[in-house]
DNA sequence: CGTGTTTGACCGGCGC
DNA sequence: GCGCCGGTCAAACACG
């Protein structure tokens, strides 16, 4: 089929995740809504298909027998809930486009492809006054033209029944992966305050512990996320284990959660366990709810949002939801880094609009607005730590309103998970670090570098902090590392042996610390082994795989990103290029 | 000339 | 009400 249409119907779907996805969504770019959308407007054969992507109500189409059938919209991801009339309508139009292109492909006389075929008896009543002569021939060409509708018709159910499947594998996708996105987060953070809580044990104790439980530790640790999942919908739905699992395996989409359930019956218990809280369960997946929140017709996704995502069976619900849609987009995610340069490289463009001296820092703020888009209200906020000044704490701040760019996807993935990390029931205080000791297992070590994830509810927003900064000197003794607790977490997974990755955060100051990058060149410690054999199971599943090919190609397919738009050093990019 | 930066002025929220 | 402070605006300026 066309292009054009292939892309409205993503560009539809895109356009309602994006406006439900937080902070930084890079679901645009990794769907590339931009190219098809711009590719299917000139076209004056899709014209019409145009128009129905602009989302515009009660257009009028004259079907065949005179009446004028009413399309909302053109959206071939269509729920099969919606009525039987509007899907005719749907493919009476499309079926308009369709015949065009075959009758100019047969090569048929000018006469049958001037009719637009939006009144296909129009053509039987001209024959009907034409000249007896003319009317076998024209009945051959009408029962060819019917045939010709036949075939299309069939193709259309097709290309439907495919629209369908794509439409549920795509929001899978997107569902798996902004879910393991969460769940990598807060594994993050949990074990950050593990980390502070262990630090009185023992640390042979604890190297012997982990050595021996280490890879169920992990194992463990995503097990019991994926019974948060679960956890929930049976909150919710109020379905058995055994219904749970029929959801689970009834998608293939949902293998992530899935293998984790399988994984579970696998893997040994011996390690100390305490139950999720239930709330802070059911809060992971909120964005999941913001997603379907902000479904513009008003009902939900299928796929992950209708297994995993609370249903808002009340007035409240849509409340409270829409009020968390309102932190999200007031929710600033603030990331430190090391840096010389002036602002770390994030792949968007920024333009600086403002400077002040804020108090009881000696450095200035520097206040940065994107500019990839006309009013996108995505602004950043940029000041040197005054303890540190080659620390630059960079804060962001909004929704992009515009498709992302690859090389802003690994940015915006992390500081979206980190944003709804924040904002979901993982804040329990209301000012403060995320307290989840009491339910994470013991003696577990993940490779995250200290005070990597901070939140902080405090007024006048909540703030998630991405500490990306790292201190040799600082190393707790006690803590077990992975290579280099530096290295960035795309995704929430260590990167290392990796060198092409190196360049993601370079500009952020890893290339002044040379040895970090030796380290990260250091076969993995044993505790990373375990974390290694946790994100090897996870990436087997091949909707991660998708979405972390796309954030990887954002980051080693740019290497030019950091010319754009933003006033790295020299030195920054160069080291760039070298990594990449 | 267009674009981005600089910088003083302005505004609104907040605490006293 | 006043002052402080953070954030924004917009004119002036710099640069390619």
């Amino acid at each position: 089929m066309d292009e054009g249409g292939t892309g409205a119907r993503r560009l539809s779907f895109d356009h309602t995740v994006d406006a439900a996805i937080s902070v930084f969504n890079p679901k645009p770019s990794l769907f590339g809504v931009g190219p098809f959308r711009s590719s299917c407007k000139p076209d004056p054969a899709a014209r019409k298909q145009a128009a129905f992507d602009m989302e515009q109500d009660d257009q009028h189409v004259e079907s065949s027998d005179g009446m004028k059938r009413v399309v909302n919209e053109m959206d071939f991801f269509g729920s099969g809930g919606r009525s039987s009339s509007k899907e005719e309508a749907k493919a009476d139009v499309k079926i308009e486009s369709e015949r065009q292109g075959l009758v100019q492909e047969n090569d048929e006389p000018a006469a049958a492809d001037v009719n637009t075929g939006l009144n296909l008896l129009t053509t039987n009543i001209v024959s009907e006054k034409s000249v007896p002569g003319d009317r076998t021939s024209q009945n051959l060409k009408d029962k060819e033209r019917v045939n010709q509708l036949a075939d299309v018709r069939a193709e259309l159910e097709r290309i439907n029944e495919e629209n369908q499947r794509l439409k549920v594998t795509l929001n899978q996708v997107n569902s798996n992966y902004y879910a393991l996105q969460m769940h990598l987060v807060s594994l993050m953070q949990r074990q950050q305050n593990r980390r502070d809580e262990s630090s009185e044990a023992s640390e042979m104790n604890r190297t012997t512990e982990e050595k021996r439980h280490g890879e169920v530790i992990v194992a463990r640790q995503f097990i019991d996320l994926g019974q948060s999942a679960k956890a929930e919908k049976d909150e919710l739905s109020e379905s058995s284990s055994d219904g749970r699992v029929q959801e689970f395996s009834g998608s293939p989409g949902n293998t992530i959660v899935e293998s984790m359930e399988r994984r579970k019956t696998n893997s040994s218990r011996n390690c100390e366990t305490v139950p999720i809280d239930p709330i802070s369960r059911k809060d992971l997946m909120d964005p999941g709810r913001n997603q379907r929140e902000e479904t513009p017709e008003g009902r939900p996704h299928p796929g992950w949002l209708q297994n995993k995502v609370p249903k808002f069976n009340t007035s409240r619900d849509v409340e409270l939801a829409q009020e968390t849609m309102a932190m999200i987009r007031k929710a600033r995610v603030s990331v430190r880094a090391r840096s010389e340069a002036s602002m770390i490289s994030d792949g968007c463009q920024w333009r600086k609009y403002g400077q002040k001296m804020a108090k009881g820092n000696p450095c200035p703020r520097a206040y940065y607005r994107c500019t990839m888009a006309t009013g996108c209200p995505v602004r950043k906020q940029v000041q040197r730590c005054a303890d540190d000044r080659t620390i630059l704490n960079t804060t962001y701040e909004g929704n992009h309103n515009h498709p992302l760019p690859p090389a802003a996807m690994a940015m915006a993935s992390t500081t979206s998970a980190a944003a709804s990390m924040l904002l979901s029931g993982s804040m329990p205080s209301a000012d403060g670090m995320m307290n989840s000791s009491t339910i994470l297992p013991k003696g577990i070590m993940l490779p995250c570098s200290p005070n990597s994830v901070t939140l902080s509810a405090s007024a006048p927003f909540p703030t998630v902090t991405l500490d990306l900064t790292y201190n040799p000197n600082q190393r707790p003794t006690s803590q077990l590392l992975a290579p280099s607790p530096n290295i960035p977490h795309l995704l929430g997974h260590p990167i290392y042996n990796q060198s092409k990755l190196l360049g993601l955060f370079s500009s952020q100051g890893i290339e002044h610390h040379p040895h970090l990058a030796q380290n990260q060149m250091q076969p993995p410690h044993p505790m990373a082994d375990t974390v290694n054999a946790a994100t090897a199971a996870i990436t087997a599943d091949p909707n991660f795989t998708a979405a972390l090919v796309a954030a990887i190609t954002s980051i080693i397919g740019n290497p030019h990103r950091d010319n754009s738009g933003n006033n790295n050093s020299p030195t920054s990019r160069n080291t760039v290029d070298n990594n990449t």
